[in-house]
RNA sequence: CGGGGUGUGGUGCAGAUGGUAGCACGCUUGGUUCGGGACCAAGAGGUCGCUGGUUCAAAUCCAGUCACUCCGACCA
């Protein structure tokens, strides 16, 4: 894991991002694949970045008044088979269990690829009144979809997400509730995460198998690639009438529900990695970061050097800084290179020398800069630069993001922005043939339509007919 | 499902015209080190993916099979 070839391996960044991306998991000691193709096991170190990720968006997701239960892993395949643009996105990627033992089961169950279905099962049963809307609830769980292709984080057999579904009285409510979750996520992505993200309805063609219209946030990686991170879904009442979920309403009359469904997922670290990493290993924002500081002791033999780690490593853990001291018999060296590697924001060297001065040398992850800092006010000083390095790699990623947008109005631009690894932002016609178009000419698909629909042209970008939206296109994972 | 590649100690690889396995890193023990992936010494660890065939003899040649992987079509 600690070979001197990884600098080397990674070093250009651009021409093999894919590989870099996957050198980096698997010797950062994120994940490791499992013994079942497509399957990862999540180690110990990738685990606690997600209790971050969980800790904080859970945090969020009850604040705005949403109530986590747990639904079943198991689901009766009829149940998918009842909304059928629902069944036609997942079959062919779904688990089917057919038999327990070696007894032929009645029926077959699937395991979960998401869980609308058995979800609005139960709500049929404890919906009956206006009373009982809305109802808020978020699950935190597992989902298979045997994809074909996969990469650790971004595409795996299994992964683990949050997934909430609501149900309320009216259209309006429900799609206040989509959009409010969408905004809760990009929140959430650019104050914890450091992420900046495009916001925005997806078009029909890329939209939930399911729902009527499902809202994105999209993120850059460093490759001009986009990635999916969220989505938030308006289901009207393609679900309620399939499940039969009425309730009596205010007026007497008996109504079908309207219903939403978001979610977020594992792949949230694969972007964490994509937007911040460099060609020395992954650069973590300080609040989803395992350890905010790591303490190299140097020449840790002598007993005043130890004294004065665990000093200062007190002062940290005081100010509420997870810390930690490496006084492991590795060479200083060795341990530099293997704390840039696993993200960690701070790196606080103490020595002897250091001790004479009365201070620490003190090494940023995201700018690779060394400040002296004085012993006595580290803890303080740590705590502020945990913060400006929090802020300062949002504001670099949200540079980078703005900075590969580009405006087009016809299809060699666009061909030109996104061969030089931008977003291309134009009008759009809506129709399904530019899309595929795009996708057949370019490898691109359309990502979103922002909500801030001044347009920026009159005619579509692929077809030249009078455009209704203003719309991204880009390459995707 | 179409095209390519690879299977050899834990990891990454080398083994040309067949002669029963070697290197680097890692690991163990002891010592010297420690301010950018330290050094010395001594160790442990492999029936070469699997099955069959050719041969006195197969990691090596032949056939089959399985697994993994990269590139295209589908997806959070």
């Amino acid at each position: 894991m600690a070979d001197k070839e990884f600098v080397k391996e990674i070093a250009d960044i651009e021409s093999d991002f894919t590989q870099w991306y996957t050198d980096v998991i698997l010797k950062t000691e994120l994940v490791d694949y499992g013994p079942v193709k497509g399957t990862m096991v999540i180690r110990p170190y990738g685990y606690e970045i997600w209790e971050y990720i969980q800790k904080e968006l859970d945090e969020r997701i009850k604040l705005t008044g949403h109530k986590n239960a747990y639904f079943p892993l198991f689901i009766p395949e009829s149940f998918l088979q009842k909304e059928a643009e629902h069944v036609e996105g997942f079959a062919p990627e779904v688990a089917r269990v057919t038999h327990i033992g070696q007894e032929p089961l009645a029926e077959a169950l699937v395991v979960r690829p998401t869980s609308e279905t058995i979800i609005c099962d139960m709500y049929s049963r404890w919906i009956q009144s206006y009373r009982d809307l809305p109802l808020l609830i978020n699950q935190w769980a597992n989902v298979v979809r045997w994809e074909k292709t996969t990469r650790p984080f971004l595409r795996t057999s299994e992964f683990l997400w949050q997934e909430g579904h609501t149900v309320h009285a009216t259209e309006e409510e429900a799609i206040e509730e989509t959009i409010k979750m969408l905004q809760v996520y990009q929140d959430f992505l650019k104050e914890v995460l450091a992420i900046p993200v495009l916001a925005g309805k997806k078009s029909p063609k890329e939209k939930f198998a399911g729902a009527v219209d499902t809202y994105s946030i999209e993120a850059m990686m460093k490759d001009g690639k986009s990635l999916q991170a969220g989505t938030s879904h308006y289901l009207g009442q393609n679900f309620s009438k399939a499940f039969n979920i009425r309730f009596l309403d205010k007026d007497g009359v008996h109504k079908y529900a309207y219903q939403t469904s978001w979610g977020v997922t594992t792949r949230l670290i694969g972007a964490l990695i994509m937007v911040h990493g460099d060609q020395r290993g992954l650069v973590l924002p300080p609040k989803v970061a395992p350890i905010q500081a790591i303490i190299i002791p140097i020449a840790a033999k002598k007993p005043e050097v130890m004294q004065k780690c665990e000093e200062v490593l007190n002062a940290l853990k005081a100010a509420g800084i997870r810390a930690q001291i490496d006084s492991s018999d590795a060479s200083p060296g060795w341990k530099f290179n293997e704390y840039e590697m696993k993200g960690v924001p701070l790196r606080i060297e103490i020595g002897p020398r250091d001790i004479q001065n009365g201070i620490a040398m003190v090494l940023r992850r995201d700018t690779l800069t060394k400040i002296e800092i004085k012993l006595d006010s580290l803890a303080q000083e740590a705590k502020a630069l945990l913060d400006t390095i929090q802020t300062d790699m949002y504001n670099k990623a949200d540079d980078f993001l703005r900075s590969h947008i580009t405006v087009v109005s016809n299809l060699q631009e666009m061909e030109a922005a996104i061969q030089n690894k931008h977003f291309a932002l134009s009008m759009w016609c809506g129709d399904r043939a530019c899309e595929d178009l795009v996708k057949e000419k370019l490898q691109a698909t359309s990502r979103n339509m922002p909500f801030d629909q001044t347009p920026c042209g009159d005619k579509c970008a692929v077809c030249g007919k009078e455009a209704k939206h203003k719309i991204y296109w880009g390459k995707a994972y």
